[in-house]
Order: C-alpha cells, then sequence, then structure tokens
RNA sequence: GCCCAGAUAGCUCAGUUGGUAGAGCAACGGACUGAAAAUCCGUGUGUCGCUGGUUCGAUUCCGGCUCUGGGCA
C-alpha cells in the first residue's frame, strides 16, 4: 500500500452507499470520511438519512456530527478538513474511503483544487445581491461581460449565484475566474485513487427514494425541524437548504399543506438523484459499479477486487 | 342483455370545420471549480384503443369489435 492511496466511494442518494463503504472499510480495515455537504451537522439525523451509531460497527467515521447548523459549510471548509483526515488516517496506516454524495466536494479534496485564501467578500457579495434585485440579474451579467466575458459567456444570465461568484472573484483576485477554472481543470490528483459510483437502474433508486422519505415521515422529520427552528435557526442558513429541511420549514410557516412537503421532498430528491448522476457521468477515471450487473456478487468483493492493486 | 359516455404523451386532459397533435404535472438530457441536498439551462418522449369503409389523404367522418365508467333491466 502506498501512502497516498484512497478509495472514493459515492453514488446517487439512495442507492446504497452507506451500507457499502461500511463493509468495505471492514474489509480492508480502512476509515471513513463523509463527503456529505449535509452529515456534517449536528442535529439533522433523519432528513439526512445519517448513519447511526450501530450501523457504524465499530469503524470510525470523520465529518460527521461536526458542525452546528448555524454554521457555514462549503467546498473551501470540507476541502480543509477532509485533507487532514486523509493525511491523519493515512499516517496511522489505515485506508480513507471518502463516502458520500456531493461530488463537488470529492473533485475538490481528489484533484486538490486551489481556493485561494480569503477571496469571499461578505460585503461586496450583499451589494450584488442588492443591485440584482434592484436592476435583475441580467445587469450584474452585463458587469461581468466587462470583466471577464468568457465567464460571462458561460455562465447563463439567469444564474445569480454564479454571475455574484465570478463578480466577487475578479474583485478579490483582480483575475478571471474563468482563468482559474481553465487551469485548475487540467490538475492531475496526487493521490492514488479508486473512484466508484454506485449505481442502479433508475426505478430502483427512485422507489428508494420515495420509501425513504415515508420512512423520514415515520420517524419524526417534522418534529427534527421544529426542534431545529426552535433553537433558532433560519430558512437561509446553509443548513436548512437541505431537502427535507427547506419544504418542512415551508410547511410550518403554512406556505404549504404537509401532503405537498412530502410531494415536493420526493421529486426534488428523486432530481437531487439525477443531478448527482450528470455530475458523475462527466467526471474523469471513475469506475461504475451498476448495481444489477453483479446481482449474484458480494459487492465488497467486487470492489476488494477491482481495488486491489496499490495495496 | 340494452342505453349513454369515454378511449389521444407516464398521469390528468385539450385539440384537429379531414392535411399524422399540445398543455399542466411527472420524466429525460446538460452545466457547475468558495451557497453544490445549492443554483441555472435545455428537451415532447405519441402506431391519437383495434379493425374495416368513405377519401388524394382519417387521430378527426361512418360501421363493427374490445376495454373502462355510468344508467336501465
Amino acid at each position: 500500500m502506498k501512502n497516498n492511496s484512497l478509495i472514493v466511494l459515492t453514488g446517487p442518494t439512495a442507492v446504497g452507499k452507506t451500507a457499502l463503504s461500511v463493509l468495505l472499510a471492514k474489509k480492508i480495515d480502512g476509515e471513513i470520511i463523509s463527503a456529505d455537504s449535509m452529515q456534517v451537522y449536528k442535529g439533522m439525523d433523519i432528513g439526512t438519512a445519517k448513519i447511526s451509531a450501530e450501523e457504524m460497527q465499530g469503524v470510525r467515521h470523520h465529518l460527521i456530527n461536526v458542525l452546528e447548523p448555524a454554521e457555514e459549510f462549503n467546498v473551501v471548509l470540507f476541502q480543509k478538513m477532509a485533507k487532514e483526515c486523509v493525511a491523519d488516517v493515512l499516517n496511522r496506516g489505515k485506508i480513507p474511503i471518502i463516502a458520500g454524495g456531493t461530488g463537488f466536494y470529492i473533485q475538490a479534496l481528489l484533484y486538490d483544487i486551489e481556493f485561494t485564501e480569503n477571496d469571499k467578500d461578505d460585503i461586496y457579495r450583499k451589494v450584488l445581491e442588492a443591485l440584482a434585485i434592484e436592476k435583475g440579474s441580467e445587469y450584474l451579467h452585463g458587469m461581468l461581460k466587462e470583466v471577464d466575458p468568457d465567464a460571462a459567456a458561460a455562465i447563463h444570465e439567469n444564474n445569480q449565484k454564479r454571475i455574484i461568484r465570478a463578480l466577487e472573484y475578479y474583485q478579490s483576485n483582480h483575475s478571471m475566474i474563468s482563468k482559474h477554472n481553465e487551469t485548475e481543470r487540467k490538475r492531475t490528483s496526487p493521490y492514488d485513487f479508486h473512484y466508484f459510483v454506485l449505481n442502479d437502474k433508475r426505478e430502483k433508486i427512485y422507489a428508494n427514494i420515495n420509501s425513504r422519505v415515508d420512512k423520514m415521515f415515520d420517524d419524526g422529520l417534522v418534529s427534527e425541524v421544529e426542534t431545529l427552528k426552535n433553537n433558532g435557526l433560519k430558512r437561509d442558513m446553509v443548513s436548512m437548504q437541505g431537502l427535507g429541511y427547506k419544504e418542512i420549514f415551508a410547511y410550518l410557516d403554512g406556505e404549504i399543506t404537509l401532503d405537498e412537503a412530502i410531494i415536493l421532498i420526493k421529486r426534488d430528491t428523486r432530481r437531487f438523484a439525477k443531478r448527482q448522476l450528470t455530475w458523475f457521468r462527466r467526471e474523469r477515471d471513475v469506475t461504475w459499479i451498476n448495481k444489477q450487473d453483479y446481482q449474484n456478487d458480494n459487492l465488497v468483493e467486487v470492489l476488494y477486487k477491482m481495488a486491489a492493486d496499490p495495496f
């Protein structure tokens, strides 16, 4: 085993990553580093389908339950924390298994994408947001065209978040984000990795999602969100934009009925799974594991064999 | 058994005075490099129930059949 080896196990939500990752960790003496933008938060268990202590079966998990829901989390933070975890796990002679469904985070870690320090400018962002409300996002798009035409061409004028980020980048770095993206895209990974994407028939995934959401309600999703709300969490916080949370907030605020919330959570989770698949499809170096191709096989053994080379 | 209504996209339905069809929802494809469970863009995916007839041409008109509702017996 090399000192920079790691395994990525990902896939769309509800495909069965979590259980498989634990089995794999036990098999190869690994530790799991979660790549999940929502499971980092404490007190958000039901809606994130967070793994329980029993389900961990003694396997050590990192980056789960490490932040308060009022704290902000983003790729940069993830990358920083995850890099430390990976180094730590490797130092102790174990194999890091990156498990979770946030493709962007996995990419940032795997290819060590560079994010310059302190280039997030909250004040400028607020200014831009106010400008967007006042003059519309086409106006911001026009501003971007002035300073970074390539970025303006690549970002649709309705995509306010992206436009704002690109302007913010220019403001902080006095250089174009389009150039930055171009160089970062060419990066090669410092790790020796196996990138597994677990997949299944679409209808199967969707059926899992639908029944999982029903179960979340049975398990008390509404009261989980009520508790968070009573603790002072607001709808616009990063953590409360998670699937299942934003819809229940809308229900608690009387905007939609409970039935509508259920339908919305199911639909939006299905769409999320589809977006995840779109992301993984265009990632380089991924190994797809289609569950329907291995119906009679033990998936852990399959992964173990495929990953055996570097160990 | 008889009468009436319906049968068009995955679902609910609209429509074509005869020139092979469209809405909503669902679905599908894509982008993404400091909000990513976020954000944004794009796409009708259809033997118009089956089968004959009339017609240059039928999903549309006519007949028969099948199925599904509702009613009468």
